[in-house]
DNA sequence: TCATTTGTTTCATG
DNA sequence: ACATGAAACAAATG
């Protein structure tokens, strides 16, 4: 579920709670989500702090001081919490304890979250093949983006070499309130189309960070909360269809999304 | 027990 | 050689 706009208000999270404070012990979950021995990131962090982060598509940076880059990714059910004097959540897979007490916990249910430690986070993009964040890209990068892609449009937004920080959840709705059916071919999106599929873009995604990525503070005429087969279209009041597209549950309004 | 969920990776195909 | 898309994979839930 972790999208952009998720992973935006996690990085929003931790730069409000967890920075400037020396880290007094790390603990560890399941191993298999990092990305290097555990040593490593125990001696990363251990008696550091944490000084900024940034984002990419639906990576979080997280700047360990005079060290390296903490690179978190949330998988399907990934999410940070920092807390006080409270139990360690369940399924917590990574544990920093902070000398004020507090303790940010990076919780990954069902564990298809990862975890990186990274020098330099251009090489870490190369190497990750990480197009850029959709919310950087101009009217003249997504023309530039449309015209190199073929295939479907909703498998193109996907593409996280190509456009970063788009899943299933969001393109469904881009493309829904763009009234572009998900198995348009990106050749036949053209003109005003086009211009409309890049505003909607923006707008989608700013929108949920605006209502921090809260699925039931989302617009009423957005399709987010009615993705469920033979739900009623919030616009047309039509019935929603589950398709796949690109082997992906793909929720749609027949008739506000002509192909 | 198995279908379902996700993003990423891997592999076959065009 | 390359891009696309289908399938596999991780794990847990109902």
């Amino acid at each position: 579920m972790p999208e952009l706009p998720d992973v935006e208000i996690f990085k929003r999270y931790l730069d409000a709670t967890a920075l400037h404070q020396k880290i007094k012990q790390v603990d560890f979950g399941d191993e298999s989500l990092f990305q290097a021995p555990l040593n490593n990131f125990e001696e990363a962090l251990q008696g550091k702090e944490l000084t900024e982060t940034t984002r990419k598509g639906k990576y979080l940076f997280v700047k360990i001081k005079s060290e390296k880059w903490l690179v978190l990714h949330f998988g399907m059910t990934g999410y940070l919490k920092y807390y006080k004097d409270q139990d360690k959540p369940a399924h917590t897979q990574m544990l920093l304890s902070f000398s004020n007490g507090f303790q940010l916990a990076y919780i990954c249910v069902r564990k298809l979250g990862k975890v990186f430690l990274t020098q330099d986070l251009d090489e870490f993009y190369k190497k990750h093949d990480l197009g850029e964040d959709a919310l950087d890209f101009t009217k003249k990068d997504f023309d530039h983006f449309l015209e190199s892609k073929t295939g479907s449009i909703k498998g193109a937004l996907m593409d996280q070499s190509a456009i970063a920080g788009i899943g299933n959840i969001y393109a469904d709705e881009i493309l829904f309130q763009s009234k572009i059916h998900p198995k348009t071919k990106v050749e036949n999106i053209t003109g005003q189309k086009r211009q409309l599929l890049y505003d909607k873009m923006k707008s989608v995604l700013k929108m949920a960070i605006v209502k921090g990525a809260d699925i039931s503070e989302l617009p009423k005429d957005y399709l987010i909360s009615h993705r469920e087969e033979g739900s009623s279209c919030p616009i047309c009041k039509g019935k929603i269809k589950k398709i796949k597209v690109n082997g992906r549950s793909t929720y749609f309004c027949p008739q506000c999304q002509k192909e």
